[in-house]
DNA sequence: GAATCGATGATCT
DNA sequence: GATCATCGATTCA
């Protein structure tokens, strides 16, 4: 995926990630990746779920800046969440990765889980934003690197990419956002329902 | 299978 | 000092 591709309406953006490959070479070198399978739109000024609802922090400054960023950051003390920063700069938006079905680097992934490598499922390596972000590897080391190529990055970071879907889904489900409990009227939760990957309970 | 609850630290007011 | 875009263990069924 080019930058262009970010670079657009927030919800717009979190539709067509779904069935999409994200990529992740860690500093170690080890690439794991994953079919994305559920997403979430967040907006700014009329969006009060969003870290940018109430104007830039310096946590969420990096949602008003130009879009095809990592936007990484740790949730309840231990778990982290990774968003793609969408939208032209000035215009504050992203995108949570809420689910993946695993494809390459399952070892690692089993790994990294601590997880029975012969007992595990999919679901337990990469159902749920904090689940997936651990089996990749992401933590805050990772915010603020680009997701395409046509962005320079630093040297030695890891790597994030964005592939066309092997498989679009067959339909899109869209629903409210989990774990908010303001602008819960907002269908901003959208996923593939024929994926045995998706968050929550299955 | 569903409901409840505590862990744990960066961020914001 | 309060909040939190979650997870896993525990409990009850």
């Amino acid at each position: 995926m080019r930058q262009a591709f970010f670079a657009r309406n927030t919800v717009t953006v979190a539709r067509e990630l779904l069935g999409a490959v994200l990529e992740a070479t860690g500093p170690d070198g080890a690439m794991t990746s994953g079919r994305i399978v559920e997403v979430e739109a967040y907006e700014g000024e009329n969006d009060p779920a969003s870290h940018a609802g109430r104007g830039p922090t310096p946590r969420s400054e990096i949602m008003f800046g130009p879009a095809g960023f990592a936007y990484v950051y740790l949730i309840y003390g231990m778990h982290h969440c990774l968003n793609f920063v969408t939208e032209n700069e000035g215009t504050p938006g992203a995108v949570l990765i809420r689910a993946l079905e695993p494809l390459a680097g399952r070892e690692v992934m089993t790994a990294r889980r601590g997880v029975d490598s012969r007992r595990s499922q999919d679901r337990d390596l990469t159902a749920g934003p904090g689940r997936l972000c651990q089996a990749l590897g992401v933590d805050l080391g990772w915010n603020g690197i680009p997701l395409t190529g046509d962005i320079p990055g630093p040297e030695h970071a890891p790597i994030l990419r964005v592939g066309l879907p092997p498989k679009v889904p067959r339909v899109i489900e869209k629903t409210s956002r989990i774990g908010i409990s303001q602008a819960t009227e907002k269908l901003y939760r959208f996923l593939d329902p024929d994926s045995r990957c998706l968050s929550g309970t299955r």
